[in-house]
DNA sequence: CTGAGTTGCTAAATTGATTCAGCACTGCAT
DNA sequence: ATGCAGTGCTGAATCAATTTAGCAACTCAG
C-alpha cells in the first residue's frame, strides 16, 4: 500500500486528475501567474494526496539548476564532542529552511579538503559551509564563482564571508567577573606567544587574551601570567602546582580553557584548597566536562550551534553575507566566588 | 579561468572531441559493450579533462535512478561527543566507496524522524542509516521496499538489519580484567532492572550486565551490587560514597559507564583513597574523558565508527545484511592494579 | 456583429546524462 | 557480385520536472 512499484510522477497525477502536467505543476507550486479555476486545483491536490505524490529532487534540480542542498566540509569537527553543536546547528537552520545538508570530513588532511570541496561542487551543491575546529586560517581550493561559501570558525585568504567567536568581548567579560568579585591575586594560564598569533594556528584565539588583558588593566589587576605550550589536562595540573607553590597568594584562576581547568582542579585538590572557597576558576568553551566538574565550572561558552546557524543564514542570503562574530555566553556554576577574607 | 560561465556538459564535451554524446558517455564510463577506437577515446579524455567535465549527479540520477548517496538519520548523535565518532565512521566508509552522506537529526523527536525519514526517501537516497545514541528498540516508519536501511547502534519492531555493539562479550571481559587481577571485594554499580530490560531504552546493555554476572559467577566472586537509576558523575559519586562507606573491604569497582566512573574517582579523592593503589576501577564507553581522568580510566570502549563503518558496507551490499555487533576493545589505562596485600 | 480582452487550460521545449536501435563502411567467403 | 559479419559510431528516446508560448471559448464594448 504505502510503497507502490514505481513511485508516482508528475504525470501520474495529471492523468488522475484530468489535467495536464503544467497545471499539476503550477497547483502545487501555487504559482501566481496562474489562473486555475478552483474546482481543477482542487481535484490536482485530492489526487496528489491520494497517490502521496512526491516531486523527484533529481528531476527539479536538473531544471532548475538548485539543489535545496548545502555542503558541509569539516576538518575535525565530529572528533570532538563540543564543536559537534556546529553540525547541530547546521542540520537545524538547514531544516528550519528546507534544505537538507551533505556533510563530509577531511581529517586534517589539505588534499582531502581539495576532494571533499570538489566533490560537493560536482554535486551541484547551493552553498558550502567550511566548519573549522579552531578558528584558524585557511586556503580555500577555488570555487565556482556562483557558489556562496561561509567559513564557520575560521577565515580564509581569499576573504570569503566567515563567522567566528566574539573572543575579545568574552575574555574581557572573564576577566572583568573575577576582578569584580574582589580578586586581585589572579593567575592567568594561556598559550605562548607563537600560538597566540599564528594565524595557522587561530585567529581568534589571540583576541581571547587581548580582551582579557585590556580588562585587567583597567581593573587595575595585574595578573601572574603563565604561558603554556598546549591546551591539555595534564598542562594545566603541572601549572596549578607550581603557581600555588610560587604564589600561595593567589585567589582566583583564569585558565584558557576547559580541559586546562579540569587539570587545575585536580591540582588543587591535591594540595587541599577548595574550589571557589580557596580559588576561584573560571575558563572558556564549555565543554561537557565544564558540568561535570564538582563545583560545576563557570566558562564561557564557544557559541558553535549559533555561528553555524548564523553561517547557514549567510549561505541562504537570509542574513547579509560578511564577517560577523557571535557572542560567547558566560555559564555561570559555582567555582568562582569572592576571596576569602585575609 | 578555472570558473566558466556555466559548467561544461557532455555535448560541450562532444563537440569539442567532434564526437556524439554517447560515444563521451561511453568511453567516461568505460562501459565493458563500447567498441571505439583508442583514438576517439584519447580525443575524448583529453577533451573531457581541457574543459574540466564533471557530469551533472542530477542528471544522471534522474536517468539511472541512483543517487550514490546514502542519509543518515540520527537521534542526538551529533549531542554527544563520543557518538559522533559514528558520523566519523560513516562519512569516510561512505566516501571511501564513493558516495556522500545526507544527514539529518531529530533530537529524539519521534515526529522529526518520520519528517527525516521522508525526506531521505523524497530525495531517492541509495540506502538509509538510522543511528541511534543508545541501543535502542525503535519503530520506523514505513520505508519504499526497495530502499535498504540498517540501524546503528539499535534495533527496530520490523526486524531491521542491524549492528550492535558486543556488550556480552565486553561486560565478560572487564570483569575478568578485574578477578584475575585477583580482586575479590568487588562493588558493581549498574542500572535498576527497569532500565536494565526496557527495550525501548536500550536492548544491549543488559547483555553488558549479564556478560559481568557470569563472569563473576565463574570466577567465583560474589560482586556488592548497587542498582542506580541513571548514568550521571553525581550517581557515580554518590554511590561510590555510600559503598566505600559501608563496605571499606572493597579494592575494586566496576561501573557502568565512564561518567559515573568519573563521579566515582571524586568521591575515592575525598575519601583519601588512591586508584588504583588502594581501589581498582574500571568501566565501559571509553570518552574523551577516560583519557583526561589521573590516572587514565581503563574501559570498555563503544567501537562507533566500527558499526557505522559496518553499517555502511551492509547498506552497499559489500558485507552481507543481516544482525550483527562489533567487539568493545579493551582501553588499558592505569586505573586497575591487584588489590593491596590485606 | 465584430474585434479585443480575459479566462482556463495545454503542447512542447528544456535541463544533462544514458542507452537502444540502427546506419555506414570494411573485409571476407561464396 | 553478393550476402554476411564485424567495426565504429550516432540519432533519438528516456528519465521527471518547469516554463514558454499559445490555443479555444467566452465576455463585452462599440
Amino acid at each position: 500500500m504505502a510503497t507502490r512499484k514505481t513511485r508516482p510522477t508528475l504525470a501520474d497525477v495529471a492523468a488522475r486528475a484530468g489535467m495536464s502536467k503544467t497545471a499539476v505543476s503550477m497547483v502545487l507550486n501555487d504559482r501566481p501567474g496562474s489562473r486555475l479555476s478552483a474546482d481543477a486545483a482542487d481535484r490536482i491536490r485530492a489526487a496528489a494526496a491520494e497517490l502521496g505524490y512526491r516531486p523527484n529532487p533529481a528531476a527539479q534540480s536538473l531544471r532548475l539548476g538548485k539543489t535545496r542542498t548545502i555542503g558541509f566540509v569539516s576538518d575535525r569537527v565530529t572528533v570532538t564532542r563540543y564543536a559537534s553543536g556546529m553540525i547541530r546547528g547546521a542540520l537545524e537552520t538547514a531544516r528550519a529552511h528546507g534544505h537538507t545538508v551533505l556533510m563530509a570530513e577531511t581529517s586534517g588532511d589539505e588534499n582531502l579538503l581539495g576532494e571533499a570541496v570538489q566533490s560537493m561542487i560536482d554535486r551541484r551543491v547551493d552553498g558550502l559551509l567550511v566548519g573549522l575546529m579552531n578558528a584558524r586560517l585557511i586556503q580555500l581550493p577555488p570555487v565556482p564563482r556562483d557558489l556562496p561559501v561561509v567559513i564557520v570558525n575560521g577565515r580564509t585568504s581569499e576573504n570569503h564571508p566567515s563567522v567566528v567567536p566574539a573572543e575579545r568581548a568574552a575574555g574581557g567579560t572573564m576577566a572583568r567577573l573575577l576582578s569584580d568579585a574582589g580578586h586581585r591575586h589572579i593567575a592567568l594560564i594561556g598559550p605562548i606567544p607563537k600560538v597566540l598569533d599564528d594565524p595557522a594556528e587561530s585567529v581568534s584565539i589571540g583576541e581571547r587574551f587581548r580582551g582579557i588583558d585590556a580588562a585587567f588593566a583597567e581593573a587595575g589587576v595585574h595578573p601572574i601570567v603563565y604561558e603554556v605550550d598546549g591546551w591539555s589536562p595534564a598542562i594545566g595540573y603541572e601549572t596549578t602546582l607550581r603557581a600555588m607553590t610560587a604564589h600561595p597568594e593567589i585567589t582566583a584562576i583564569l585558565v584558557g580553557n576547559d580541559n586546562m581547568a579540569f587539570g587545575a582542579y585536580q591540582a588543587l585538590s591535591e594540595l587541599g584548597l577548595r574550589v571557589p572557597a580557596d580559588v576561584s576558576v573560571a575558563s572558556f568553551d564549555d565543554e561537557e566536562l565544564a558540568e561535570y566538574l564538582r563545583p560545576g565550572l563557570t566558562t564561557s561558552r564557544l557559541p558553535y550551534p549559533e555561528m553555524a546557524a548564523l553561517s547557514v543564514e549567510m549561505l541562504l542570503e537570509i542574513r547579509e553575507r560578511g564577517h560577523e562574530s557571535v557572542a560567547m555566553p558566560t555559564v555561570v556554576r559555582a567555582s568562582v566566588a569572592p576571596p576569602r577574607a585575609s
